[in-house]
RNA sequence: CGGGGUGUGGCGCAGUUGGCUAGCGCGCAUCGUUUGGGACGAUGAGGCCGCAGGUUCAAGUCCUGUCACCCCGACCA
């Protein structure tokens, strides 16, 4: 490890410079050689493996498989479901030569995998008793983005896509809402995030979907970040895939599908919503070490408590690093594990080891405190999980801080213009308005929440009637 | 694809109207002293100046072309 002596720049003053800065610096990740990639550097990759644990273990427990489909996708199969083409078109890589032979057929580096995979599932499925089939995936796609951003939007990024088929809607739709709900369990536990899940408009929603459920969450510039999505495909994939089953009453029927999928732009997500001015802050949930011990001067009895104070906490199955690099000062270290996010930093020196005590510093808050050698660690623990229920606090006052719910068409201009943050406003649901209130206000409808109550009001654009408020935002 | 910028040791940069052996800071290596909020000294390693042409006695510097990347917009998880 190597750190350059470099200062951070605030984040309040300018996000996305502190963003990229604190990224490379605190080694989350690095530019690749190509435009738009980027290596995802160990500290970042641990970090994307605690999300990867904790979400495969709830998909494997709703009774879905993982299994891997081709990265290679033939460009006829992306051509058969004709808005799912025509969204992803613009953003395709696609491989014209193969082996130093002009391909017969082009082959797509996929985007998303519904058509690869559902090719596979006309021929698995052919009775009730296939169904329903749930199928995800953990894998790497490719999209071809105009601008990039580290995690947030590269032109490959690392994601799951779950791929489920049904015999009827209402099973298909409940799949949809587990996998939003999981999705939302998992930010509100693991990431301290709160946000918003709800429908998209169709100018918003995926690509071939009927429908799609997203959960927006907000970052601390105002604006929204689409964090995952669940979509109810309907039926347009398997009619076009022809994914056709016999059912108990012998007739033969289109399967009903849903897909789903979080990437790595939710650790870009993450790393936007807690930081501060010093760098990450990491919820233990999801960091990679939850507490680093940092020794004070080097007299061996000081080691020799660090080790078995890591002991103690390892075998309890706590996170932790120590810190015992001999070259580096005290002030270095703080700054680098501060830098880094560590929920937890433990000093241990000459003072301590004649107490008997440890100082504790909560990285969420500063607050420093010194505790007893021997209860270290219970209140170890309980502080980890202070610092998870504080930190999703934190997000959700946020959230409901920036949340506004505006009536006219000036105040909602104003807003987006200022703070920004999330409005909800009532919305005609014609695609007319909402393109007007993006062209003049940067903000689209994120989603309708799912638990929306009916509630006359007027287009906060056209005055039309309408029965429901919509989320809006400006979006990353 | 439009606008803006940058390419010079690992990183960040300087390099004047062309001129001599291409410099600085950080990082890196070795040794020593240090370590309670970003230590210090000494010594050292590391360069086709993005690439290709051209002008010139002479090009990091001027000209032409080209490639790449970054930032800001439109597309997007």
């Amino acid at each position: 490890m190597s750190y350059q002596k470099k200062f951070i720049p605030k984040k309040s003053q300018n996000i996305s410079e502190w963003y990229n800065s604190v990224v490379l610096q605190a080694e989350l990740a690095d530019y690749g050689p190509a435009k738009g990639t980027m290596i995802i550097r160990p500290y970042g990759y641990a970090i994307w493996e605690l999300i990867q644990k904790a979400l495969d273990e709830k998909i494997k427990a709703r009774g879905v498989e993982n299994a891997y489909f081709p990265l290679f996708i033939p460009e006829s199969f992306l051509k058969r479901e004709k808005e799912h083409v025509e969204g992803f078109a613009p953003e395709l890589a696609v491989v014209t030569i193969g082996g130093g032979k002009e391909l017969e057929e082009k082959l797509i580096i996929r985007p998303t995998s519904e058509t690869i995979m559902y090719d596979a599932y006309s021929r698995w499925i052919s009775s009730w008793r296939d169904l329903p089939m749930l199928i995800n995936q953990w894998n790497n796609v490719v999209r071809w983005e105009k601008r990039t951003y580290m995690f947030l939007r590269t032109t490959e990024f690392l994601w799951q896509e779950g791929h489920t088929a049904h015999a009827t809607h209402e099973d298909a739709w409940e799949m949809v809402l587990w996998a939003i709900n999981a999705y939302e369990d998992l930010y509100r536990d693991y990431f301290a995030m709160s946000g918003y899940k709800g429908l998209k408009s169709s100018a918003e929603k995926f690509a071939g979907a009927g429908d799609t459920i997203s959960f927006e969450s907000l970052m601390p510039d105002g604006k929204a970040l689409q964090s995952c999505t669940s979509h109810d495909l309907g039926q347009n994939f398997a009619k076009v895939f022809n994914i056709q089953f016999q059912d108990k009453d012998e007739q033969l029927k289109y399967v009903w599908q849903t897909s789903w999928g979080l990437s790595t732009r939710s650790i870009g997500g993450l790393i936007l919503a807690h930081g501060d001015d010093n760098g990450l802050r990491l919820p233990p949930n999801l960091a990679p070490y939850q507490v680093v011990i940092i020794p004070v001067g080097q007299k061996s009895e000081v080691f020799e408590k660090c080790r078995s104070v890591m002991g103690r906490l390892k075998e309890s199955g706590v996170r932790v690093v120590l810190d015992d690099r001999e070259d580096e000062t005290m002030g270095f270290k703080i700054n680098k594990w501060e830098l880094k996010g560590v929920p937890v930093r433990l000093e241990l020196g000459d003072k301590e080891v004649a107490e008997n005590t440890v100082t504790l510093v909560r990285r969420d808050n500063g607050n420093k405190i010194k505790i007893s050698a021997g209860s270290i660690v219970d209140v170890i623990k309980t502080t980890l999980e202070n610092i998870q229920q504080g930190m999703l606090a934190e997000s959700q006052k946020f959230l409901e801080n920036h949340t506004s719910v505006i009536d006219t068409y000036d105040e909602f201009k104003a807003t987006m213009l200022g703070s920004k943050g999330f409005i909800k406003s009532h919305w005609c649901e014609s695609a007319d308005c909402e393109a007007k209130v993006k062209e003049e206000t940067k903000a689209t409808t994120r989603c309708k929440l799912l638990d929306e109550k009916e509630e006359l009001g007027k287009c906060i654009y056209c005055g039309s009637p309408s029965k429901h408020r919509w989320v809006f935002g400006q979006s990353y």
